[in-house]
DNA sequence: ATTAATCCTAGCTAATAAGTAGGAATTGAA
DNA sequence: TTCAATTCCTACTTATTAGCTAGGATTAAT
C-alpha cells in the first residue's frame, strides 16, 4: 500500500514546474537537478503528465515544460491519476454498476473498500496545485529572512 | 497503490471468523474453504493477527480460533495494519518529531501525505468489525428470502 | 551544422507479493 | 496408546511490479 515514486516525484516535479515556468519552459534537466531525480525517469514522468493533459511540451532548443492548464484548476487527484493510473487501493468488480462477482451478494468488505476509496479521492481532489505553490513561496521568503537553515541530512525519498 | 491480499482476505477472514466462533472455535480449513482463501496462505495470516492480539488460537483437535476482544472492539483499522505493518501510503521523515531530511524546510509535498495518511487512518478506525457482521448476517437472510441467486460468475479477488 | 531539447521504445535489476512445502508440536477422541 | 485434527514455525519458490537505464530518433533555435 505504498504511493510509487511515479506519483511522488511526479507531484514534486509539477509543483517545480508551476513554480518556475511562468516566464519560460522549463527543461527537464532542470526540474531533474532542483529536486534531485533522475533526468531519464523524470522524462517518462512528464510524458505521462502530458498525455493526461496537464502539461504542454515545446520541443527543440530553448524549449521545455509548461502548464497546459490554469494552476487553481489542477488538483492532487489529477496529478496522481495521471502518474499511478488508479490510485484506489481496491478494485472491486462490484463498484461498477451492473458488474459484480460471485460473492458480491453477500459481501461486506466491498463497504469498507468503497469508503476507503472515496476518502482518499476526495482528500486529493480538495487540494488544487495554486495552494502549494503559494505555501511553497511562502515558506521559501521565510527561510530566506530567518536564515534559519538547520537542515536535516538524511535523504528524502518523496 | 494496491492494499495486499493479506489486507483483503485477512479481513475477510476475520469477519467470517467473527461470525462463525460464537459456539466454537472455528478451524482454519472452514474459514479457508468458505471464502475461497488457500488453507497454507491463510495460516500465516492468522498468526499475524494472533500476533496483534485479534485472535486467540487452541490447538489441537477439535481447536482452531477464536477472537481475544469483543467484536465491537476490533476495527478494520486495527486489522489491516496488523496484516499490512502500515497502511499509509507515504512515510515521510517529517512526520516524526524531532526527524527530517534535507528537503523538508521547503517540503510542501508532506503536507499532501500527511492529508492523506490520516483521511485513511480515520477511515479505517472508525469502521468497527461488529457493523460489518451486523450488516452481512442481515444480507443473507435478505438472500435467503427472495431466494435471488442472480450471481455473477466473476471470481472475488478482495 | 551544431546544440539543446523532447519523444519513443526497449531492456534490465532488485524488491516485493503471493503463495507452496515440509515437518514439528499439541490435543481430543477411539 | 495410537490416530487424526489441528496449530505452529521456517524456509523456499515463483510471478509481478517498481524503478530505473539506455539508445537513438526527432525537432527547433542559433
Amino acid at each position: 500500500m505504498k504511493l510509487s515514486t511515479k506519483g511522488r516525484y511526479g507531484l514534486r516535479a509539477l509543483i517545480d514546474l508551476a513554480q518556475y515556468s511562468e516566464v519560460e519552459p522549463v527543461p527537464i534537466s532542470s526540474i531533474a537537478s532542483r529536486q534531485g531525480i533522475s533526468e531519464r525517469y523524470l522524462e517518462q514522468l512528464m510524458a505521462m503528465l502530458k498525455k493526461a493533459g496537464l502539461i504542454q511540451s515545446i520541443r527543440g532548443a530553448g524549449g521545455g515544460y509548461i502548464l497546459a492548464k490554469e494552476i487553481k484548476d489542477i488538483s492532487v487527484g489529477d496529478v496522481l491519476r495521471a502518474l499511478e493510473g488508479n490510485i484506489e487501493p481496491v478494485e472491486c468488480a462490484a463498484f461498477h454498476e451492473g458488474e459484480g462477482c460471485e460473492a458480491s451478494g453477500g459481501c461486506v468488505t466491498k463497504y469498507v473498500w468503497q469508503k476507503i476509496n472515496d476518502s482518499i479521492n476526495q482528500t486529493v481532489d480538495e487540494i488544487m496545485l495554486d495552494q502549494l505553490v503559494k505555501e511553497s513561496k511562502s515558506i521559501m521568503e521565510d527561510n530566506k529572512k530567518s536564515n534559519s537553515n538547520i537542515m536535516a541530512h538524511k535523504k528524502c525519498n518523496n
